[in-house]
RNA sequence: CGGGGCGUGGCGCAGUCUGGUAGCGCGCACGCUUGGGGUGCGUGAGGUCACCGGUUCAAAUCCGGUCGCCCCGACCA
């Protein structure tokens, strides 16, 4: 392609509302331009990366044996309400009525449609099982779009759904899939970690999420500095130490209630008391199912609500309120505490056994001191309620501990099981003519985030700098005077040469001062920048820089298109 | 949904408090100049100051309302 004839409208300047490196890049390199909140346009360039990353997605799914198709992106309400998430979705859920007043909603997600598809069209076994996949635009009224691309309202997802008699056959194919990820991000040439993940509002029980790190991602993520332990912080586990609060104090002096006048965080009472706060027991009231119950966890440490909610059992769990609190226990909040509460209480198993302890009294501006699990108190049950810390010894081996990174998450796998084909009839024939609901997984990737992950991870301060097998171009010439007779002929050919060979080539022919194209150049990422001009020229020779570490060679110009697509063929097999 | 900020040529911003001819940088067009890291000089085009209403002799500026965009929060007792 020939700069003068695309449009990539650069700016030397940060646009005012971006945020984040990959959106400001994005928009300055002319990639995107917002519509409206959360929803952009994709310029030429930004499509260039889409499709090879698309290409890459398709391979690979092809490969595992997946088989694509286009689902709709508008679908009606009766199918939404059949899984019941036409009132769980919530206002994320884009809804509409058509010209007939029938209430029609734009795909967030598609295992409705895909699943009345597989209802209405599977009958036997014998015609499962089957993986299909589509990539296509997804809408979701995010509560806070944000980032640019990074957490759009429109987004483009491949999202694929397999279908299976048994539950070890759709194991089978998570662990397939699980495999198909890992190609497809490596081809990509990012950095990423496959981790343990919760499964959130898409439900089913076996989830791991495919994380890009970079220290901009929204999630958190432990892993094992020993063994391949990896979890997001909703699910890291911490791993059961028991009677670890015993070492706390030895002795065991009865409670004894000291004025803590004021005092109501376990900041504010550790310092006031002059003791460290994992000597604290705190109490955080929340609503479980509209009933009220206690958690108790360290001083020190933090609730992990996704635990706390898969150990009570609960569809639904918030923080209570004050009032709510204040109410039911005629306590303020900051001086809670488990001697006398009159609430289901559940606690952490560092709680267990632990001794020598400071809790709210449940009295305002009181707290007790001196408080001994075993004999003071005893909690429902016991669990692993708390989220889990850098330094944390690893759960799955013995000499790991655990650091805390951040990822952004561009791809994630479920094992469903028949939670959509029970409430939606999904069924098929066994052999002996049983009726048997459909064994379901659901896989997907985040397409355009995966542009935004790569450039948070892959930038300096000049601009991007693409991977080569995402990269919208993968070569681009630079003309230092495009129009000198000599410097032209050069380039034109060059161009010609490189485009017979396949390579994606891109020639900067405008009539730009030098620098203007080399900041450009650098700005829009292109991994290899091949530099025209007439000092090398006069040798026979042009110029080839890499874009990631600036390194600097001369090749001769009648060798150049041969080496160059050596170059580009060499850097793609090596991130395959 | 709560809090905060912003809306002025294509982009980034000043001007608003204290009402009185709409400005700067970049970009854009043209001419000369320059040609290996955003050249230099000159000339020029381009704005219903988000929108609606009000106050006033006079509104980008004051008042009321609406819309849009950004950030933070919506959990740690």
């Amino acid at each position: 392609m020939r700069w003068s004839r695309t449009l990539i409208p650069t700016l030397k300047e940060d646009p005012a509302d971006a945020e984040v490196v990959s959106h400001k890049l994005l928009v300055r390199a002319g990639m995107i331009r917002q519509l409206t909140r959360g929803i952009y346009d994709y310029l030429p360039l930004a499509l260039r990366s889409l499709k090879k990353i698309e290409t890459i997605v398709r391979e690979e799914m092809d490969r595992a044996g997946a088989q694509e198709l286009l689902l709709p992106i508008a679908s009606p309400a009766e199918l939404w309400q059949e899984s019941g998430r036409w009132d769980v979705y919530g206002k994320e859920l884009l809804r509409f009525k058509d010209r007939h007043e029938r209430d029609f909603c734009l795909g967030p997600t598609h295992e409705e449609v895909i699943t009345d598809l597989v209802r209405r069209a599977v009958r036997s076994y014998r015609e499962l099982p089957f993986n299909l996949y589509q990539i296509q635009t997804k809408f979701r009224d995010e509560v806070r779009p944000r980032f640019g691309l990074m957490r759009g309202r429109e987004f483009i997802m491949k999202d694929a759904y397999s279908f299976h008699t048994t539950v070890e056959d759709c194991r089978r194919e998570y662990h397939n899939m699980f495999d198909t990820y890992r190609r497809i991000f490596t081809r990509m040439g990012l950095k990423f970690r496959p981790v343990e993940a919760d499964t959130g509002a898409i439900g089913g029980s076996l989830s791991h999420e495919f994380q890009v790190l970079a220290e901009s991602g929204e999630d958190a993520i432990a892993s094992c500095d020993h063994c391949d332990y990896a979890a997001n912080i909703q699910k890291a586990e911490v791993k059961v130490r028991p009677h670890s609060g015993r070492d706390v104090k030895e002795t065991t002096a009865a409670h004894k209630k000291v004025a803590t006048p004021g005092k109501k965080t376990v900041a504010e009472v550790a310092e006031f008391l002059s003791l460290p706060p994992e000597r604290f027991i705190k109490t955080m009231v929340y609503k479980a199912d509209g009933e009220l119950v206690a958690v108790l966890v360290r001083g020190d440490h933090e609730i992990n609500e996704v635990k706390m909610k898969d150990a009570l059992h609960a569809d639904e769990v918030a923080l209570a309120s004050e009032a709510e609190v204040e109410k039911a226990t005629r306590v303020p909040t900051g001086f809670l505490g488990p001697i006398g509460l009159k609430l289901r209480t559940i606690a952490d198993h560092a709680i267990q056994g632990v001794r020598g302890a400071v809790t709210g009294a449940n009295e305002t501006d009181a707290h007790f001191v001196d408080v001994d699990q075993e004999r003071d108190f005893t909690p429902a049950a016991f669990a692993d309620l708390r989220a889990a810390v850098a330094g944390d010894a690893c759960p799955r081996c013995e000499a790991g501990k655990l650091e805390i990174h951040r990822g952004i998450e561009v791809g994630q796998v479920f094992y469903l099981g028949t939670k959509y084909s029970a409430k939606m009839g999904a069924t098929y024939l066994d052999p002996e003519g049983r009726e048997q609901p459909i064994e379901m997984g659901c896989y997907g990737i985040g397409v355009s985030r995966l542009l935004a992950a790569a450039i948070e991870q892959n930038h300096d301060a000049n601009g991007i700098i693409w991977p080569f097998a995402i990269a919208p171009f993968e070569v681009i010439l630079l003309p230092i005077n495009y129009l000198d007779e000599r410097i032209r002929a050069a380039a034109d050919r060059l161009y010609e040469e490189l485009r017979a060979r396949k390579v994606d080539v891109l020639l900067d022919d405008r009539d730009e001062r030098p620098g203007v194209k080399f900041k450009d150049a650098d700005l829009i990422g292109v991994p290899l920048r091949i530099t025209i001009g007439a000092k090398g020229l006069d040798k026979g020779c042009v110029e080839v820089r890499r874009r990631r570490d600036g390194s600097v060679e001369e090749i001769p110009v009648d060798q150049a298109a041969d080496r160059i697509r050596d170059a580009v063929a060499g850097a793609l097999i090596a991130a395959a």
